[in-house]
DNA sequence: AGGTTATATAACCTATTGGTTAAATATTAG
DNA sequence: CTAATATTTAACCAATAGGTTATATAACCT
């Protein structure tokens, strides 16, 4: 997974890593407090905060025995410009846009439409 | 991965995929015109497939023996909103604001902040 | 029916992921 | 130095991911 945008998501992919994001939302903390939350072990914790800390979303410091943890959110900009080239198809308006054209699609074809008889797995655009 | 969300990001955590996706954006299309441009055998392009339509960010109709794949981006809504929370910690601007409530934050306690280096959230140690 | 095309599935392989427990390391406190 | 605390590393494991080749399925076209 060489390039940052795979980074990236692949650690926001995780429920437990996503929570340690919003954790280190609200500030700078231990490797322990960020565990707590969590019902697995401390090298499990210690696992995630180093996929995070190799997709460069999470810096640490030292302090005494402590590895305090801080959010980097950079890498997040990144992620966020691609979702965001994506938008148009996602709002409402085009949303409606699409299902019109999408019967237009169906509807126009003058091959003979042959039912679908075939197994459920393409049903969903079936309304 | 039981969520939706991790389905989502854990889809986009692959650069075949994404240029999949990118590939949909222009219009629907086949199997075969979407393997074309990678060096994949077509069974590993059918499974990236299989991934996005788990993820539901792929759609797909029958069309004689052809399966054209569709983009659906409404997953992505639901990635970009959870991004998007993240903005203030990279909006340079935001940065500075950040900064300035961190040291405020650390610096409560006392008036003047006088090289108070520790940060405040593992400071359990006080016995 | 038989052949061609498009795509999916099966079986397999290796590398990675996400977790475990046990041991090592780093730092402070006494 | 020794003990305690915080965290990482090592070794292991099962499941998943991403790829392969070979085979199967589905629909079309004679």
């Amino acid at each position: 997974m060489e390039d940052q945008l795979s980074a990236t998501f692949a650690a926001l992919a995780d429920p437990t890593r996503r929570a340690i994001l919003a954790r280190l939302a609200m500030g700078e903390t231990s490797v322990t407090e960020l565990a707590e939350p969590f019902q697995m072990s401390m090298p499990a914790v210690s696992k995630h905060l180093k996929v995070l800390e190799r997709a460069g979303l999470v810096a640490r410091g030292r302090e005494a025995q402590w590895r305090p943890c801080r959010l980097d959110a950079a890498p997040l900009k990144e992620a966020a410009g691609w979702l965001e080239a994506y938008r148009r198809f996602w709002s409402a308006h085009v949303d409606a846009l699409e299902r019109y054209l999408d019967r237009m699609e169906h509807a126009k074809p003058a091959k003979k439409n042959t039912n679908n008889k075939r197994r459920g797995s393409d049903r969903k655009k079936e309304k």
